[in-house]
DNA sequence: GTGGTGACGTATA
DNA sequence: GTATACGCCACCA
């Protein structure tokens, strides 16, 4: 089958991020540690920056950092969108960061072992 | 084919 | 505990 998506890595992660659960977190750390690349937990990111141009629509605003900071809000066209889809979704979010993150916090390996 | 960059993470000072 | 430096590896020009 010819390889048409050259993004194998940008779909893996893709493909974890739509299984976040809603009113859920993650790290892009822990995103990359399960796709088995925890050295390119800088490419998940870069990844996740395409997102908002792929179908269907990734939560990226779910993806936020180790310390649960929105660093990528801005990659949603206005720099408040990121935290108000956040708080839509149930997670509260201050100052660009996400409240109680390690309890809003899911781990993607969990959708590795559905 | 080479170089530069990056929505991070870890290590060291 | 805080601040700074480096490394990682995949994508883009």
């Amino acid at each position: 089958m010819v390889a048409m998506k050259s993004d194998n890595f940008f779909e893996r992660v893709y493909g974890i991020v739509r299984q976040i659960p809603e009113g859920c977190v993650t790290s892009y750390g822990a995103i990359a540690r399960a796709l088995g690349t925890a050295g390119s937990s800088r490419m998940v990111g870069y990844a996740m920056r395409g997102a908002g141009g792929v179908y269907p629509p990734v939560p990226a605003h779910r993806v936020v950092n180790r310390a649960g900071l929105l660093t990528g809000k801005r990659a949603f066209g206005s720099p408040t969108m990121m935290a108000q889809l956040l708080a839509n979704e149930g997670v509260a979010v201050v100052d660009d960061k996400v409240v109680d993150f390690e309890q809003v916090f899911w781990d993607p390996q969990d959708a590795l072992g559905d």
